[in-house]
Order: structure tokens, then sequence, then C-alpha cells
DNA sequence: TCTGGGGTCCTAGGACCC
DNA sequence: TCTGGGGTCCTAGGACCC
């Protein structure tokens, strides 16, 4: 193994040293990735079973007209909706992305952030559903509850991911983690009817990628000594943390994969990427993460944005404007009050016909969940910006949240 | 025929205070 | 009058994730 050269950079002997439970010592941490199998798609394909081993598309927006097809068949129940009746992707007009495929939609290049019309030519024949997040969300609970009745230390990582905390859990170390992921495997496919694919490691960055290794129904188990053979071949990419324009940068060093980021010092990569993300880069290649599972977390900010179906011009579409940043505001203030938070600092976003957007935000004296003072602050913010361009996007955003 | 919506975290500059 | 370092808050933008 490639040992990284001392740097005049590495800072690494001043901090304090990380965190650590004295209970479960970093060495001998099990931590799980779990991750749902098409999470959106595999709940539609509940509701309408006729459409297994089909390529089915989830995405687009709400407005989409083509769902009276459905309507039409009322009186059915959903499940024997004849396949007929069901939206292609080759009939969709319009602006959205994909949000989950099929493994069968899959299988022709389409995936998610994919835009529809975009998809719609690699895969014309896929049937198109709109996305139902009460659906996904009720589905998300259900098999959260069911991981903890087995592991209570779960961390949510959204609708359809968590990590789970082995360590402690009875039986967590048996075959290195293995018997536990089948458990709750069975457990939430008896539950839900739904598959998902679990990683087992001595943390979360090497869970996370260890979880898509064997995807659908997969579990895999990373130990520190693979590292080598099952991470290091990888691409950069697949580190959770390096986006596309990190992944650019390294490939313009001539890094392309975890290994040959591994072989780089830490002093050249914090001289190129900023001494907290240097640091980290040469962390993660080497496996190397600390951070706990945590449990319980407060938001951050609230926000609400919607897309226009064509661009908007602030003076020549007002009353159509006005109307939606109405009723973005009313929407916040509905989940602030929903959530019993309310904040002080409001903001505006916009996202012009060049896909370029600007935001601004004031923050007020008081603290607020009321749709009308919302609206007010994010007036003055919307002052602030230019608004001769047409725009295709616009958002409210509240920030500074306190609980009520 | 491009590119959704809901988030988090980080950086960096300026204001302001001690 | 000039010259300092913090420290904190605010704002804007950007990268990234699900």
């Amino acid at each position: 193994m490639q040992v990284p050269e001392p740097s005049l950079f590495d800072e690494e002997d001043d901090a304090p040293l990380p965190a650590r439970s004295t209970s479960a010592p970093a060495t001998s941490r099990r931590i799980a990735h779990l991750d749902m199998d098409a999470f959106y798609a595999s709940v539609e394909l509940l509701r309408y079973p006729q459409l297994q081993g089909l390529p089915v598309v989830i995405g687009g927006s709400r407005r989409r007209t083509d769902d009276a097809l459905l309507k039409q068949h009322e009186g059915l129940p959903l499940a024997e909706i004849p396949i007929e009746a069901f939206p292609l992707l080759k009939d969709y007009t319009g602006r959205g992305v994909i949000t989950t495929a099929t493994y069968p939609a899959r299988q022709f290049g389409v995936g998610s952030a994919m835009g529809l019309m975009k998809a719609a030519k690699l895969c014309p024949q896929a049937i198109l559903l709109p996305v139902d997040f009460d659906e996904y969300r009720r589905y998300s609970r259900r098999f959260k509850e069911v991981i903890l009745e087995i592991a209570p230390v779960m961390e949510d990582r959204g609708v359809d991911e968590v990590y789970i905390d082995f360590t402690e859990v009875p039986g967590g170390q048996r075959e290195s983690g293995r018997t536990l992921a089948r458990l709750i495997q069975k457990s939430i496919f008896e539950a839900t009817g739904l598959t998902c694919s679990i990683g087992v490691a001595p943390n979360k960055l090497l869970a996370k990628m260890a979880s898509e290794f064997n995807k659908p129904k997969g579990i895999s188990i990373v130990q520190v000594s693979d590292l080598q053979e099952k991470i290091w071949p990888l691409p950069c990419r697949k580190i959770n943390g390096i986006g596309p324009k990190t992944d650019e940068k390294l490939q313009a060093l001539s890094i392309s994969t975890i290994g040959e980021l591994a072989a780089r010092s830490k002093g050249e990569l914090v001289e190129r990427f900023g001494r907290s993300y240097g640091a980290w880069l040469h962390e993660a290649a080497w496996g190397r993460d600390e951070r706990p599972v945590v449990t319980e977390s407060e938001p951050v900010s609230v926000s609400r944005e919607t897309t226009f179906e064509r661009d908007l011009h602030a003076v020549r579409d007002k009353a159509e404007l006005a109307a939606i940043f109405t009723s973005l505001c009313e929407r916040v203030a509905a989940d602030l009050q929903r959530k019993g938070y309310e904040g002080r600092t409001i903001g505006v976003k916009l996202r012009y016909a060049d896909f370029k957007s600007v935001t601004r935000d004031q923050t007020l004296d008081f603290h607020t969940a009321d749709a009308q003072a919302i609206r007010h602050a994010a007036g003055l913010c919307l002052k602030r910006v230019d608004l001769q361009r047409r725009f295709r996007l616009l958002g409210v955003r509240v920030g500074g949240l306190r609980k009520v």
C-alpha cells in the first residue's frame, strides 16, 4: 500500500481528536446503509401490479392532463386498469425530470434526474406515472418503523434511505452484519412488499458505497481490508460528497479512480481543494470516516419553489406571477405551522431562462410563520433582483428557524 | 425538446462590536 | 489619528445529496 507523504499543509496534528463513543470503538463499528430499490416506482407497482416487468418512469409535473386516462377507468380496481390506458413517455410534452425508473426502464439508459424529453427518445414506450409524494411518505414511515423495531439507532437520509448502527444490536456482529441485514430485508418485505439493498461496513462512507454493489435486493459487506480490492478501482464519483464539479477537477489532474485519489498526498489535495475539502478527499479515498449515526436533527430551513410551464416575465405575466408568489408563501407558511416552526430569515430564489439562479434574503427582527408577513418580506427581496429578464422558476424560503 | 423540488453545508466578504 | 486582531451576524452563491 502506498503511504501519503507528510506535507507542510498537513495540520491534522493540531486538530482535536474526533469524538468517539467509548462503548463503540471505531475499529469495531458495524454501520449499515439501506437503500430502497427504485423506491417510487416500486410503490407505484404495488398499486398497479399489471405494470410489473415493464419499463415505467416516475416524474413530470402534477399538472399533467393525461391522468384523465386513468379516470376513465374509475370504477375499476387499480390493479385491473388495462395497460393500454396508461400514459406513455413519448406523449409527454413539457418540463420535468425522471425521479425514478424501474429496472426494465433503466436498461434503456434512462435514469434519475434525466429530462423527460430526453428519456422519451431513449425509451418512448415507457409508461409515465406522476409522482405521489404522500403515498411514498406513507411507505417511508412504514419501512422505517420496521427497522426501528429491530435496530433503534437509525439516521434518516430522506424518503428512501437510512443509516443503521448495528454495533450495539444483539447479533449485529454476526457474519459481519449479514444476518441482521437479511432479517431487516425480510421484515421490510413482509410489511410492505418492497425490496431494499443493504451495505454493511465499519463506517457510513463505506456502507453507502457497499449498498450499491448488489442492487437490487443485495447485501454487501465491506471490511477495511477490502479497500484496495473493492473500493480503489471505483470511479471517484462513487464517493458520497464528490459531485460532477469535483470529479471534473479530479479528471483534469488525471485522477479517475479512488485508488488514484488515495495515491496523492494530502498536501497536494489541500493545496488544490482547500484545507477542509482537500483533507476530507484524502480521508475518504482511504476509507476513513468517523461520523456517528445521528438519530435526531432539527430543520434549518423550509422552502417551496416551482418551475413554470413556460418562462414568465415580471411585467407581462404580472397577474400570473403574483398568484404563484402568494401561493408559494402560503405553502411555506402552512409547512412551517404544520411542523411547528417559525423563522426570521426570508428569501426568494429565481432561475432565469439561461438556468442561472439568484437568491436574495433578509433577516427580520422577529420570527414568523405567517403567510402575509412572509409575503411582505419576500416581496422586498424580489425588488432587489433583476426582473427585466424572463425567468423559469420562483422559490420562497424561510430559514433561521426556531420551534414554536 | 435540455435540465424538478426539497434540503444541507461551506466559503467569503462586509458590517459591527470589543 | 492610525492601527491591530478577534468574534459574530448577515448575505450571496455554489456544490452536493435524495
